[in-house]
DNA sequence: ATGAAAGCGCTAACAA
DNA sequence: TTGTTAGCGCTTTCAT
């Protein structure tokens, strides 16, 4: 069967008995009052009903010169679903936010390494003739700036290059954090150790810092060796650094892991140990992209990505909807918050105090 | 910033010193022999790149009649990122090659319940002008029709209607499965027991039977308590089932499960009764698309999801190439293998025999 | 071998 | 209040 042609503004037109003009002052509803009579109004919006008509979106694309298309500039992610899940959330939760407001997403590393690298992600943007750009975790502010350099408006997420002054979504980590040592403490923990990121960025620190300004307010005790900074938030990095806990002659009783992939990281470690979670070492992970679908569900540390999605598309919808430069480089910091499930329980009565 | 004009075909015309129709005709090779001389093919293709022009997209959408999107329409997925590994592993592959050919996906059902009611999904794919559909799982045959009845190329993937008559790319359970199935024999296993879909859609008849099939090649029996067929791939459904063959008097010393969600339900189920794969239960899983990165680690049947999006990718990009018309219905059965990893050893010495 | 011109479907400035 | 008109940047006849 043949590909039905589309129904165009003009057959809407006709059916109403206007002109094509009209048809689309109508269906753009700019300055409602006084430019349309109200029964042609009717008229145009009955026949456009009718006739199933929806706007050819290259056409309007090449006329207003704005694509429609974002481009979300993920972290860099050749590997399995799990090494990168939030990532891959945030894909998800962007590409929905942004259909809510009549955008769409591209990936801009969809192709390994073709749009990436920093000149290749600007040709990348210009050929798709993006209107605002996303990025999560850029590698470089170097790389951001040459997009905002493009006049692009860009924000960026969870992790950004603050060389480059983007308006940024990030998260109160101190907060969730927080209520997951009151929890822990609650149960009767003295010994938690932590298991992080251990590099200078922000987020990192905050998640560092957040956790030990959390155990000072109960007056507990941070050896040097309860807190494992590894490189970066790799399974593996979170498995090597628990075996490494595990060895040691004054074990912890529970363990705050900065992320997803390093708790997990944390349950093979134990897994090998022939150890578990909960009996053996309390655990408590950040994210919340996969811990409640671990065997135990984790005790966790939730990121609001769904509202990071939403801000940051409300942000770009924002930039480009406005009469161009009101725009001030607002952010938006989002709380986190924390949840209980399975991985931790009281310590076993034997634990030496801290 | 101002975002800078982009540069266009007759940018690169008055650079080359020609006329914008003859940039175009170079730069899509039409019918190379004979349009152009090559000097002038030299001057222009040397004036596009010297301006790094790049054609607009919108414009050659609108021009050609075909937007160059291709849409994915993914199993329906409103949960956690786990729970539906596939489908995301596949989205994920299907952009990298869409990419990698000069289309561009949008996710049907990025906004849900907006796109993926059979009637608002035709209404979606419309709007967009999109050029073709994957389908991963469709629900329902006449949600696919309706789509193939507008006249779009359909191709579906792993789980196809085959009351719609469109090309699929399936896969053959049945190789990868018999290869676990030796490799548990081989390991001393003769109680092995099931778990997966009971349903009767041909994928979950192929597990179920591939499976049969090759514990019967060794001659080994399958008790019907041995075969859990549950109603869905949720992680929870593989927890209660094990649970349920855990209690039986007769316990297997293997497990197949028919995917990477059930198998970590299996894991659930294990860790609930303080139990561990291999130790307890060796554990075959099936999918690969996170059995790997669990703890233990899952020997696996692997489905090749890159080469499944790939000949998906590939085989509308023919169909929307090709002059019209000679396009069959081909699909394509790609092979299985099978990964041995951590989660099967050989039985513990007093097991019974089967 | 090349250029001129039409037109894809739409928006927006300007006329009426 | 409505219609006419001029493109947006490109591909594709059709002349030359």
């Amino acid at each position: 069967m043949a590909r039905a042609r589309a129904v165009t503004s003009t057959d809407v037109a006709r059916r109403a008995g206007v002109s094509q003009a009209t048809v689309s002052v109508v269906l753009n509803g700019t300055r409602s009052t006084s430019r349309v009579s109200d029964a042609t109004r009717r008229r145009v919006l009955a026949a456009a009903a009718e006739l199933d008509y929806a706007p050819h979106p290259a056409a309007q694309a090449l006329r207003r010169q704005r694509s429609g298309v974002i481009a979300f500039v993920p972290e860099a992610r050749r590997g399995p679903l799990a090494e990168h899940p939030v990532s891959h959330q945030l894909s998800v939760q962007i590409a929905a936010a942004a259909i809510r407001r009549g955008y769409h997403v591209v990936e801009a590393n969809a192709e390994p390494a073709s749009a990436r690298a920093s000149d290749k992600l600007v040709g990348f943007l210009a050929s798709r003739r993006v209107d605002g750009v996303i990025f999560y975790a850029p590698g470089t502010a170097a790389e951001v700036r040459r997009v905002v350099e493009r006049g692009l408006p860009v924000v960026q997420l969870l992790r950004p290059q603050i060389a480059a002054a983007t308006p940024a979504i990030t998260v109160d980590a101190a907060l969730g954090i927080a209520a997951a040592v009151d929890h822990l403490v609650g149960l009767g923990h003295r010994r938690i150790a932590f298991l992080g990121h251990g590099g200078p960025h922000p987020i990192d620190r905050a998640r560092r810092e957040g956790f030990a300004a959390a155990l000072a307010r109960h007056g507990l005790p941070l050896p040097g060796e309860w807190v494992r900074a590894v490189a970066s938030y790799a399974i593996e990095e979170g498995r090597r650094a628990v075996h490494a806990l595990l060895a040691l002659p004054a074990r912890p009783t529970a363990l705050f892991a900065a992320s997803d992939t390093l708790a997990l990281g944390a349950l093979h470690a134990l897994h090998e140990a022939r150890l578990r979670a909960p009996d053996n070492l309390s655990l408590v992970s950040y994210d919340d992209v996969f811990a409640a679908q671990l065997p135990p569900p984790l005790s966790c540390v939730v990121q609001p990505l769904e509202e990071v999605a939403e801000g940051a598309v409300a942000i770009l919808a924002a930039r480009l909807e406005r009469p161009e430069g009101c725009a001030g480089a607002e952010g938006l910091v989002l709380p986190t918050r924390f949840v209980a499930r399975g991985s931790t329980q009281a310590p076993p009565r034997d634990a030496p105090a801290a």
